[in-house]
DNA sequence: CCCCAGTCCTGCGGGC
DNA sequence: TGCCCGCAGGACTGGG
């Protein structure tokens, strides 16, 4: 389930792609209901062939193309997309194609198993209107607490369900929100409005520092191996978690309290008892501390 | 305005 | 063994 992490790894992936020009474009037949691609293939292909890759980027959960155009090619794996440069996991449900010259990739591909996500070219001035700061919050790499604060501080919602709003903050899923609760020692049911200005700075540091550490392992790969990276292998950082998944086990970091799930807005979350008290009593010193 | 349930889709695993 | 159902959780929609 592509997060944060992994969609940044997907476009640190593809980054040297930068220079090359757009040979064609195609959507693949593949026998599944056909994803969502707009404009329809005849006018992206008017409109991308020719073209040279200015830069590549990121929105939220979103990896974006730039063209020298300034058109822009984003690409939203939702659920189980895959942006690759290598051969795919399946050829079945491998959905379009972006055919290159001139640099080091022949293609960059989308595959795509549930095909949940879309490939979408957007104007600049469509693209800020769909993922302007209306739209989608600062990105959760460099957020801070004042900007939490600001955002979701008068908020009665639970933090958990919370840090998933992508207008909020971009870029944390389920998976990355147990962590980042965990490391800062915060219950996932707490309200937003009950927290102190240093529990958002506990939340922000935590924030920043589990998705930098999951980009550096290339995201986590999950039991059914969904994800990948670019060049199609699996992510490291699922060996680092210490909550998510990992319901009854004992705590990775107080080795007392039993992770424990629950379930809110429909979606599992995980949490240590023990260290993520209701009250947040626990000294900040215990709060963050690395867990090797 | 704020927030939540329901929806899309496929593949896997638990239960019988 | 084989089938069926529930579940996984991205973002969007509709409605309370």
């Amino acid at each position: 389930m592509p997060e944060l992490p992994e969609v940044e790894t997907m476009r640190r992936g593809i980054a040297a792609a930068v220079g090359s020009r757009v040979a064609d474009v195609a959507k693949l037949r593949c026998s599944r209901k056909p994803i969502e691609i707009r404009p329809g293939i005849a006018r992206f292909r008017r409109r991308v062939q020719g073209a040279f890759i200015r830069e590549l980027g990121r929105a939220g959960k979103r990896v974006v193309i730039w063209l020298d155009t300034d058109d822009a090619i984003v690409i939203e794996p939702r659920m189980t997309g895959l942006v690759l440069v290598a051969d795919p996991p399946t050829v079945e449900h491998l959905r379009w194609r972006l055919d290159l010259e001139g640099g080091p990739f022949e293609a960059i591909c989308y595959w795509d198993r549930r095909g949940l996500g879309n490939v979408r070219l957007f104007s600049r001035a469509e693209f800020d209107i769909q993922f302007g700061a209306d739209v989608l919050g600062p990105d959760a790499l460099s957020i801070t607490g004042e900007t939490y604060r600001e955002r979701l501080g008068r908020s009665q919602r639970e933090i958990k369900p919370a840090l998933l709003d992508q207008r909020a903050v971009a870029g944390i899923g389920n998976l990355y929100a147990s962590e980042i609760l965990h490391l800062a020692g915060i219950h996932p049911q707490r309200r937003c409005r009950s927290m102190t200005e240093r529990q958002w700075q506990a939340i922000a540091e935590a924030t920043r520092r589990v998705l930098a550490e999951a980009i550096r392992y290339e995201g986590s790969t999950l039991g059914d191996g969904t994800y990948r990276n670019a060049l199609n292998r699996a992510g490291g950082y699922q060996n680092k978690h210490c909550v998510y998944d990992r319901a009854g086990v004992p705590c990775p970091r107080c080795h007392a309290g039993k992770i424990t799930r629950i379930v809110q807005t429909q979606r599992s979350t995980f949490f240590c008892p023990r260290c993520q008290t209701r009250s947040g009593h626990l000294l900040d010193a215990t709060r963050i501390s690395r867990v090797e």
